[in-house]
DNA sequence: CATTATGATTGATT
DNA sequence: AATCAATCATAATG
């Protein structure tokens, strides 16, 4: 039935077609080779027309197939017919009702809703999130690196490094849109020519609307299947572009001098507790021009390089202290903190290692951050973020800043 | 070319 | 889920 009504279609055409083009070509063929002379003329008549004769069969043959299909699905059409307009079909097909209705338990009316494939979940999510399923072009990871460009701190390498990138993965996008677009149309087309069929169908057998919505559903989960591969794949493409281009592991850029000097800042003035808020994180990766992920990592790598071996981190410590302070003073009005040129070199009197030091740090109110973004953690209260154990130089364990 | 600096990743921990 | 600690891989530096 499903398959028949596209074949009917051009069956018959086509093997008339291939019936007739026959005649004519072996027709030439065989007289191609008049022998030049009175030859055999009834070998060649008789071969002419035995061939002649045998193609005929088959032609005739071919035809009577293409006509018997055609036949069939009229005689079938009318057998339909007659059966729709029989006197008895209204009660054999109450009949029929009833007889389904009693043995159709089969139909197991649990299990319907089908619980998200976990893998297509994945898969989706890492679509999104690599912008190829995003919202349109532009979007995106695109977008992700246009604010970061724009935000001023970026290195002038990344638009460059993902330039091409970028290109190939709207190059994936494109095919990825127009394959999901075909698959939906081709599900669409097919789940409409099936509801007809049924449809169609249901007017000589019971065919309950719940069936086809089953049938419906089966459609959609075959087709999403086939999607899912195209998703797969997909993924796949994106993760060898990934590897190739920016593996952000393997081609690491190091952040700009200004973003490095904000974090610091930020570091240097929260050192009793460098725990930025996800707020606070969120606003310094936004003036640093780089992801809140970023600026975790780098507290992370911060905080422990820091801890590790803090004489190491006087200067640096001591530089960002000053400059918070100077920041603060000019703030408030009293000018003072001359001594330009030395700056750290005053408290450089670092012992390599040893044992306590005095404050060094001078009280650094943060600058840009003087909203009150205070970390959630109230646990690790002052300086008691770097205890437990006894690093190379146990420096002075400041705690002499303020500001949070 | 060896060493250091640094951003990212990974597994454990709480 | 956030952080620590160790580690990887590369960038920067001498």
């Amino acid at each position: 039935m499903l398959q028949q009504q596209p074949i009917t279609g051009n069956g018959p055409s086509s093997g008339r077609g291939l019936a007739l083009n026959t005649h004519p070509r072996m027709h030439g063929l065989n007289s191609v080779h008049p022998p030049p002379h009175h030859r055999s003329d009834d070998a060649g008549l008789e071969g002419t027309e035995n061939g002649h004769e045998n193609r005929r069969d088959i032609g005739d043959i071919l035809q009577q197939i293409m006509t018997i299909t055609d036949q069939s699905l009229d005689e079938a059409q009318a057998k339909k017919h007659a059966l729709n307009c029989h006197r008895m079909k209204p009660a054999l097909f109450s009949v029929l009702c009833e007889i389904k209705e009693k043995t159709g338990l089969s139909m197991r009316n649990s299990q319907e809703e089908e619980p998200p494939d976990p893998q297509l979940v994945r898969l989706d999510n890492m679509l999104l999130a690599e912008g190829v399923a995003g919202p349109e072009k532009g979007g995106g990871a695109a977008a992700a690196v246009s604010a970061a460009t724009s935000s001023g701190g970026m290195s002038p390498d990344s638009s460059l490094e993902h330039s091409d990138y970028k290109q190939k993965l709207s190059q994936i996008r494109t095919i990825y849109h127009t394959e999901l677009e075909k698959y939906e149309q081709a599900c669409s087309e097919f789940t409409t020519h099936v509801m007809n069929l049924l449809r169609e169908q249901s007017r000589t057998r019971p065919v309950s609307p719940r069936e086809i919505e089953r049938m419906v559903a089966i459609i959609h989960r075959k087709f999403s299947s086939i999607q899912t591969q195209l998703k797969q794949s997909t993924c796949e493409a994106v993760m060898i572009l990934r590897s190739r281009f920016l593996d952000a592991r393997r081609k690491r850029r190091n952040f700009s001098k200004q973003a490095t000097e904000v974090l610091n800042e930020y570091f240097y003035s929260h050192l009793s507790n460098p725990y930025p808020s996800e707020e606070a994180k969120e606003e310094l990766a936004k003036s640093c021009g780089i992801t809140v992920s970023q600026v975790s990592n780098w507290f992370g790598n911060k905080r422990i390089r820091y801890k590790k071996n803090i004489s190491k981190f006087q200067e640096e410590a001591n530089l960002y202290a000053m400059k918070t302070a100077m920041g603060a003073t000019q703030r408030e009005g009293s000018p003072q903190t001359p001594n330009s040129t030395g700056s750290a070199d005053l408290f450089l009197g670092v012992p390599p290692v040893n044992g306590e030091q005095p404050g060094y740090h001078m009280g650094a109110q943060d600058l840009r951050f003087s909203e009150r973004l205070y970390s959630p953690r109230e646990s690790r209260t002052n300086g008691s973020w770097q205890d437990q154990n006894t690093p190379p130089s146990p420096t002075g364990s400041d705690a002499s800043d303020n500001s949070d």
